[in-house]
DNA sequence: CACCAGGCAAGTA
DNA sequence: TACTTGCATGGT
């Protein structure tokens, strides 16, 4: 076994230990994991939540209610989420191939083989590989393990990859390196995020305390 | 005040 | 191909 799986088993330990448990998005739906996916994009989960709650409230959180919404009024909607006119097109994006090609149903969609629903997910403008395999992951319940901003940079900053390793590359290193299993991956991608935002922030790191030091 | 957050697409050269 | 910029609210 590489020795570079050895240190991410090492990593994911210590991440456990030193965290526990995050279960993270069980969400209320498999509808809400999916609209909560792309309005995270870039944007602190706090604000997701505003947004999503406003969706809520509304008794608008449904495929057929979001579809008949004017883009403008759905905007409005999710507006502390940030970004609230693009991430209303891209939700538009995402809910018309639903509704259009799979019946507006999230379970056949969600039925595709893995390869085919990420392709799909792909086409849809608006949704990058982080976004496509957070749904896949979170939503669908499929194996597949997500990377971030965070994930390159802890691995990058503890020397386990190169500086330039791209979004493939390190999806691969991951699901080389363990099983591949859905909860574990979740939790896995979820402590990463985790570590982040206390110890690993893109300028004045302050890496005192970290438990992955000296990894 | 500056900087960042669970990205992505479009524009430029 | 390889950078750069726009999108935007809310917390530290």
């Amino acid at each position: 076994m590489p020795a570079q799986a050895e240190r991410l088993e090492i990593l994911y330990r210590r991440l456990c230990e030193h965290f526990g448990q995050q279960d993270w998005w069980p969400g209320e739906s498999a509808f809400e994991v999916v609209v909560g996916a792309i309005l995270t994009q870039n944007t602190n989960w706090k604000n997701v939540e505003k947004a999503i709650f406003n969706l809520k409230e509304a008794g608008l959180l449904n495929l057929p209610s979001l579809l008949e919404l004017p883009q403008a009024l759905l905007a409005e909607y999710i507006r502390p989420a940030g970004y609230y006119n693009i991430k209303a097109g891209r939700l538009r994006n995402l809910l018309t191939l639903i509704g259009e090609e799979h019946g507006g149903s999230l379970e056949a969609f969600f039925s595709l083989p893995m390869a085919e629903l990420r392709e799909q997910l792909l086409s849809v403008k608006g949704i990058g590989p982080e976004t496509a395999d957070s749904i896949m992951l979170y939503a669908a319940g499929k194996p597949i393990f997500v990377v971030d901003a965070y994930t390159h940079r802890i691995l990058s900053r503890h020397n386990l990859i190169d500086e330039d390793t791209d979004y493939h590359s390190l999806q691969e290193l991951f699901m080389d390196s363990f099983p591949p299993d859905v909860d574990q991956y979740g939790e896995l991608h979820a402590l990463l995020v985790r570590t982040g935002n206390q110890f690993c922030k893109k300028t004045n790191p302050r890496c005192e305390n970290c438990p992955l030091n000296g990894l």
